[in-house]
DNA sequence: CCAATAATTTCATTAAATGATATGGAACAC
DNA sequence: GTGTTCCATATCATTTAATGAAATTATTGG
């Protein structure tokens, strides 16, 4: 991408009255990071490409390698830093993934009116993190903090989208399921290709939902959510509808995440 | 009324006291990204911390939260944005060689059963790039991006295996060690000799590791790995044992970077 | 060795950052 | 409800800190 446009002044010369952004030296700085992040390159090019002067160019990257957040090796040029890595782990730590899902969940069971699960792997389990309760009157047995079977349950099966078949297997005969393990793994070719999964009623009577994995900034997947409602309200043609809803809100919260297109997805770790 | 002057005159910080920079707004920016980093903090409290006053702090904050580096949530503060997390992964990226060596620090990690590290020579120090945590709850106080002695850690040893003596001698002065200097080169001699080395807990006690070098397609020493734990799982024998499994891992990486038998060692450049 | 290109430093000019003060807003107490 | 308080945001005159043309110094490659 381009964009190295005078940021929040952007906007302001047609109006004759903008936002006076006041730290112009601040986004230039971040706006390097940002050419960097692209791949290696050097000074001249660098001043070129943010449209700055060399002599500007230099000071402001200078600073990020005194800082680490930029390595320079002369003649190859500038790179993204360890500085980065190291904010890029403490912040992976900070991120509570229940607390950024929170709203999205809420506006999600708003939509729906169903029930919204969120949770991540655990083991050869998907232990629940959050639950926001739908509007109907139906009854989900679930309880934030319990776990559940992985190849029962919709939402257990969007965690493990990105594995291998062996490993599917592996989580199969954990726990098995009400349906056989052929037509098991057929199901889950056709989930994992699509990005989404259902439960049919597998792991409890009368209750299927629609589920979709939810990606970190390395695209593996980290957490999954799920529209859980009464088999009566969830005909085929519904759940068919609501795949779109569901990826999309579990995509708005990976991209806060940081994930992004780049990022895409990402074979996990064996085992737990 | 509450007085906003800025506080002590100069306080250094970390920087090397009389920086002419001249991007004060750019470091100021990044101080802010660097106490946010340490946890979530509402707005009176950084302008405090960082002593500029709350207008200065305000725009700053601001700025890094249009651009995504921090988040912002009233009445709990900023904390660490998800354009570290999407950096973060890109400069994991970057640099090749932790891309690469992911999948061999796994695998080494699943079979020992302890904590992994890769890490490169920076200076006088060994930065640590990567981390793969073992299945034992032995805490391994160690952060990616940070750095460590190069002489009292094993992953540093490994990293000036083929540097001289004189170059030696410098590497130990520069940070010292818990052993004498005489004992210290009569091990790396031997370490040298051999194509790995050893931590018996001169860094962190009751922490023990085993090393090896990495090579690029030059023969040149590029990374260097090491497997800690705590030294109750780590007899001599044990450590002795290892020393097989983890040469073994370096030279595969090693060979994806190039290298190969008939490049052999190679002496590196005299330093800075 | 010299030419060419990249990196770094210098310094007068001016635009951009600063911060005291004012305004807006949401939580909490009463 | 209504007052109180503390946090977040907007304003704007002052001055300081950023800017960039040009000069200087390293490096590289022929």
């Amino acid at each position: 991408m381009e964009s190295n446009r005078k940021i929040g002044a952007a906007d302001a010369e047609d109006e004759g009255k903008g936002t006076p952004s006041g730290s112009q030296t601040l986004f230039r700085g971040l706006d390097v990071i940002d050419a960097v992040a692209e791949g290696a390159i050097a000074l001249p090019a660098l001043s070129e490409r943010l449209s700055l002067t060399k002599s500007t160019t230099h000071r402001l990257a200078s600073a990020l390698v005194e800082r680490g957040y930029l390595t320079f090796v002369a003649r190859e040029g500038y790179s993204l830093g360890p500085k980065l890595l190291e904010l890029g782990w403490v912040a992976h730590q900070q991120m509570h993934i229940p607390s950024l899902a929170r709203p999205h969940l809420e506006q999600l069971a708003a939509a729906t009116e169903d029930t919204v699960h969120l949770g991540i792997l655990d083991g050869f389990q998907a232990l629940y993190l959050d639950k926001v309760p739908g509007r109907r009157r139906v009854v989900i047995g679930s309880r934030v903090g319990e776990r559940h079977p992985i190849a029962s349950t919709g939402l257990g099966k969007a965690l493990i989208l990105d594995h291998d078949e062996a490993a599917w297997r592996e989580f199969y005969e954990a726990q098995g399921s009400s349906v056989g393990l052929a037509v098991w793994l057929e199901r889950m070719r056709a989930y994992a290709a699509k990005g989404y999964a259902f439960d049919l009623e597998e792991n409890e009577d009368q209750i299927r939902c629609v589920a979709a994995p939810i990606r970190g900034a390395s695209g593996e997947i980290v957490a999954a959510l799920s529209v859980s409602s009464a088999a009566q309200y969830m005909s085929d043609a519904r759940m068919e509808g609501l795949t779109g809803q569901v990826t999309d809100i579990a995509t708005a919260i990976s991209r806060e995440l940081g994930w992004s297109e780049r990022a895409g997805r990402r074979r996990p770790r064996r085992k737990t």
